[in-house]
DNA sequence: GAGAGTTGAATTTTT
DNA sequence: TTCAACTCTC
């Protein structure tokens, strides 16, 4: 097996038992998840079809899918199964929605929505100012991911306020049901339930699912963890792959410690550890080693690489952080015109979000190129919500958090007190939203008026949803037209160009529609496609599309999974990283790790930065350096910061400032 | 529905 | 401090 080390290559081979593969940072996990693949078809004669690669994101799903079909070319892999763990939950219930309380063409709500919903419940109680929905939102999504439902979730309660929350979880149940809908962390919850409840759905899933991969199984949450042990039966075909070093997801319900667990679970289980470093030069991989040393671990383990020493690491002090984006930019530029790096191959990783602003002000400045990772998601637009909108409802009738979202939208002059008085009706008949419109016994609440706007709203609905039955995509865009989306885009946008730019996002998703009928989907209906949608982060593809050789911005969380030649890890401060909340509930561990996951990006140079004051709240705040940094060995870091003076250099400088002149005429 | 004023949040957010 | 989200008023 060329091209793989002798750990990998055991890793691949390995079927007699369940595996667990502890890649560290670089080592070459996807390449030993593709391989596998490849191995099982074609070595173990295992069909595609019965083999299933579960990733967290749609990117990693892609690559995967990518880098499998390059080792397989030519072989046919019709129904190899890769995809997200939510994908998979998802096809899951749609194959059986009946069994887990659903009807067909049900809808799911992404987290804004059920945002949105817990809101509406809030809404008139008592607490509204006391409790904020995101809050609830976050302690229901939390239980859905530990397994327990609101009764349990109301009998652990250990107070009133908590019993409040567990009774606002079941109110939100109770609605996600009555809208036949479900959110994204129903989408392991329930095909978990459902494989409890009815081993005969569960062994047909079994036979059809009999080898599985998982990567980055640290990240896994506890259903998703039942999910797995389900799936695989007692047959403990499986490999799974991860790094407990790598795990920065715990706050969000990721349970790192899933993967000890598997050897509790599984005696039998086999574990390999990839210890050899394919990205990092020496003395970064140093860096990163002792820094994680300090953390307790299951599993020890110590990433060596074949790679040479490389530049002494080093720490710029900076005054501030306006200074800290100063310094950085012109780091840049004399990396970019002295050295020749491609922009492309430089980054910048930090903490939070907000820190990237300095950044991207001094970018601008110096005329560099730069890419933002993260802002608003694609279908976090409200044109976009609008025409999910319109598309679940037309998917689904009893989807009141769609009807709601668009009945007024655009102007058909149906007022709150209108939709207040059907809401009430429909809520005593225990009809949907839409059904309650055509209701006789309205009458008694709505003048013929109103009641003649609501049936035009339902006709409207009725029409296109038959033309969808037959032409999912045409009769959607028939409906955006009829409605004539692009006149009330240009009333509400400020300018012809952004009511263009959003029209565009709505072409956009049905084109994606489009694809979607032509492919994979050709014998579907609307409602199949709808769901696969909102699982798609279409802005993942924008981005890349957008490309170009560009510095990347992004959040430490945001950069796991890549690598740079050159990355600055800026604020390494006390209170930012580790973040001051984590210190105050004493989750540095995490933050260690975060950092980590930082520093095993660099595969060149790494550069850290810190302030010595900052800003908070209008408020000048003395910084310290961050413990990380202290921990660190002072002779394997260059405390000094600042480049030699060659000739050289002094010419990239003079190039790099004519550059940066350049930006300033440009912006001025 | 637009515009003014008020309030609250500033940690991360794979789906 | 700054920005977004929400509320209130016309």
């Amino acid at each position: 097996m060329p091209g793989l080390n002798s750990r990998q290559r055991e890793a691949v081979r390995y079927t007699a038992a369940p595996l667990l593969v502890l890649a560290g940072a670089g080592s070459g996990k996807t390449r030993v998840i593709t391989r596998k693949i490849a191995y099982l078809i074609e070595d173990k004669g295992l069909q595609p079809r019965h083999i299933c690669a579960v990733t967290f994101t749609n990117k990693a799903a892609r690559e995967m899918r990518e880098r499998v079909s390059q080792q397989l070319k030519g072989v046919n892999t019709r129904g190899l199964r890769i995809s997200t763990f939510h994908t998979l939950g998802l096809d899951i219930l749609r194959k059986a929605p009946e069994q887990v309380g659903l009807r067909s063409g049900f809808s799911l709500l992404d987290a804004q929505d059920s945002e949105s919903l817990i809101k509406e419940h809030l809404r008139g109680t008592a607490e509204v100012d006391a409790i904020s929905a995101s809050a609830v939102q976050h302690r229901i999504s939390r239980w859905k991911n530990d397994l327990i439902d609101p009764a349990a979730a109301l009998s652990r309660a250990e107070d009133d306020f908590e019993a409040r929350l567990a009774a606002l979880y079941a109110d939100y149940e109770r609605s996600l049901r009555a809208y036949n809908a479900v959110d994204f962390d129903d989408l392991i919850l329930a095909p978990a339930r459902l494989f409890q409840s009815r081993p005969a759905v569960l062994e047909a899933w079994q036979d059809r699912l009999r080898y599985l991969l998982v990567d980055e199984y640290q990240d896994t949450n506890s259903a998703q963890y039942e999910l797995v042990r389900l799936l695989t039966g007692t047959r403990g075909a499986f490999t799974v792959v991860g790094d407990d070093d790598q795990s920065i997801y715990a706050w969000r319900g990721a349970r790192p410690e899933n993967l000890a667990r598997l050897q509790e679970d599984y005696p039998e289980l086999k574990v390999i550890m990839l210890e050899q470093n394919y990205r990092s030069s020496a003395r970064i991989l140093g860096l990163a080693n002792t820094l994680i040393a300090k953390n307790p671990h299951v599993f020890e383990k110590r990433l060596w690489s074949e790679h040479g020493p490389g530049d002494m690491p080093r720490v710029l002090r900076c005054t501030d952080e306006a200074n800290e984006a100063e310094r950085v930019a012109s780091e840049i530029l004399h990396l970019h015109f002295a050295e020749k790096v491609p922009f492309g191959d430089v980054a910048v990783l930090f903490r939070g979000n907000h820190q990237a602003r300095p950044f991207e002000k001094a970018l601008r400045e110096h005329n560099i190129p730069y890419f933002l990772s993260g802002g608003t998601s694609f279908f976090a637009r409200a044109e976009v919500k609008d025409a999910m909108a319109y598309l679940r409802l037309l998917a689904n009738p009893e989807d009141d958090a769609a009807f709601l979202r668009i009945v007024n939208t655009p102007r058909r002059e149906i007022g709150p007190t209108t939709l207040e008085r059907l809401a009430d009706y429909t809520r005593e008949q225990g009809t949907s939203l839409l059904a309650g419109c055509e209701d006789p016994g309205l009458a008694e609440h709505l003048s013929e008026r109103q009641r003649n706007r609501l049936g035009a709203f339902v006709d409207l609905i009725r029409e296109h949803r038959r033309r969808s039955a037959e032409d999912p995509v045409g009769g959607v865009r028939a409906l955006i037209e009829t409605i004539d989306y692009y006149a009330w885009l240009r009333e509400h946008a400020s300018s012809q160009r952004v009511a263009e730019r959003r029209y565009e996002n709505v072409g956009d998703l049905l084109e994606w529609l489009g694809k979607l009928q032509k492919g994979d989907f050709h014998d579907k209906g609307l409602a199949d496609m709808v769901g696969h949608l909102t699982l798609m982060d279409v802005l993942d593809r924008q981005e890349e599309e957008a490309g170009g050789d560009r510095v990347h911005l992004m959040t430490l969380h945001a950069c796991k999974g890549l690598e740079f030649p050159h990355v600055f890890l800026v604020g390494m401060e006390e209170e930012l990283l580790p973040h001051r909340s984590s210190i105050e509930e004493d989750t540095i561990e995490e933050e260690r790790r975060l950092a980590y996951v930082g520093i095993t990006r660099a595969q060149r140079a790494l550069t850290f930065t810190l302030t010595s004051r900052r800003r908070r709240y209008g408020e000048w705040i003395r910084s310290e350096p961050s413990r990380f940094l202290t921990e660190l060995p002072a002779d394997q870091l260059d405390w000094g910061g600042e480049r030699s003076d060659t000739p050289e250099n002094r010419k990239a400088r003079g190039m790099s400032h004519l550059h940066m002149l350049k930006g300033i005429l440009d912006a001025g």
